[in-house]
DNA sequence: GCGTCCCTACCTATCGTTAGGTAGCCTCGA
DNA sequence: TCGAGGCTACCTAACGATAGGTAGGGACGC
């Protein structure tokens, strides 16, 4: 595995967290997947917390790379907010996982602080974006895009947790074609 | 305890599930809450999952119940509507906890059949009588009933998610301020 | 006397974590 | 040029804690 392990253990920490919780990652069944033994793991991360903080912090590296990336390719705001319930979407269709942000929001309290607030991360660098998004679209008035932003994240969260409850992405696609028919996306 | 162990273990179940989720709930945590042993609480259910399974149930009969009581005390709809997001806000108000079925869904991967059917059945209360409130108050086309209803329900889970993660009420009703905004709740 | 309710005592499995060791590779001084 | 020292990356084996669950018995009320 080499200078690949860490890199390894945290995709397969991600993949599994967001399908399982914080609290569903094992040592062990994270070391077996990635080839290695449990033990191993703490060579490259001290605590299974910090483990944690680091899936929880690359996730929202990944996303922020990837929403920046879609405003640059499409340079159209309008464009990017009707795609923007897709990255939700895609975790569905990928083993019906849910965003890592949300289950940690459910695990929120028995979660160690750092994790707490890199999963914070992800929320911030969503509406950030979405906000800005906003701005650029002139879809709402420029003092009330940060609101718009963070309502539409926490819709389009809810509707990835129903779906997921559901095993049922046409349920996905469903409800956010509602929140657009509602008015809180743009049609 | 006598006959009120069986009770006492329910609602105490239910406030931790609201916590921790189902994977929180420990037996001998329970136990010692109610005052009992945690191997007392086999001869009232039977395993983890029947447990799981009651309590799930519980938790939407009671809001079923609540829900119907909401209507018939004020026998006003959009009254209701605009109530309607309290149910979420006392669970945030009352230890910052989470709704027991959006818990679930988080944790759906791991749960027993019988635990998700139940879990399922608050949604489904949910839906089916939103959809009845704004057929009443005449705040969306009939054939948009049901989809509008959906929409309040995933916006609402998810703006509770949000809030939790946040340990912040006020962001909760910032939501659903937005939500109002918008259009997908009526103001 | 039988069912209800709860007990003690124990089981097996799994958890994160630690101690201590090994094999291979890199660096650097003699 | 070669060996010593140290680093990386992994290993085996075990730790104490906790999980859900089981067997069997005691007390109490109808």
């Amino acid at each position: 595995m080499s200078t690949n392990a860490r890199e390894a253990i945290l995709a397969e920490a991600r993949k599994t967290a967001q399908a399982h919780g914080y609290g569903g990652l094992s040592y062990r069944d994270l070391a077996a997947a990635v080839g290695i033994k449990a033990a191993s793991i703490y060579h490259h991360f001290a605590s299974k917390a910090e483990l944690g903080a680091a899936v929880a912090r690359r996730y929202w590296e990944d996303t922020a790379a990837e929403l920046d990336a879609m405003l640059a390719e499409t340079g159209d705001p309008l464009r990017c907010l009707q795609l923007y319930p897709g990255t939700f979407r895609r975790s569905l269709a990928d083993g019906n996982r849910l965003c890592l942000c949300s289950f940690m929001s459910a695990e929120y309290a028995d979660l160690p602080e750092g994790v707490r607030r890199e999963a914070q991360g992800f929320a911030e660098v969503n509406i950030a974006w979405l906000a800005k998004v906003l701005g650029l679209a002139g879809a709402v008035a420029p003092e009330a895009c940060e609101g718009r932003a963070r309502a539409i994240f926490a819709a389009v969260s809810g509707a990835q947790l129903y779906a997921r409850s559901r095993q049922d992405i046409a349920a996905f696609d469903a409800l956010i074609d509602g929140y657009r028919a509602a008015g809180l996306l743009p049609a």
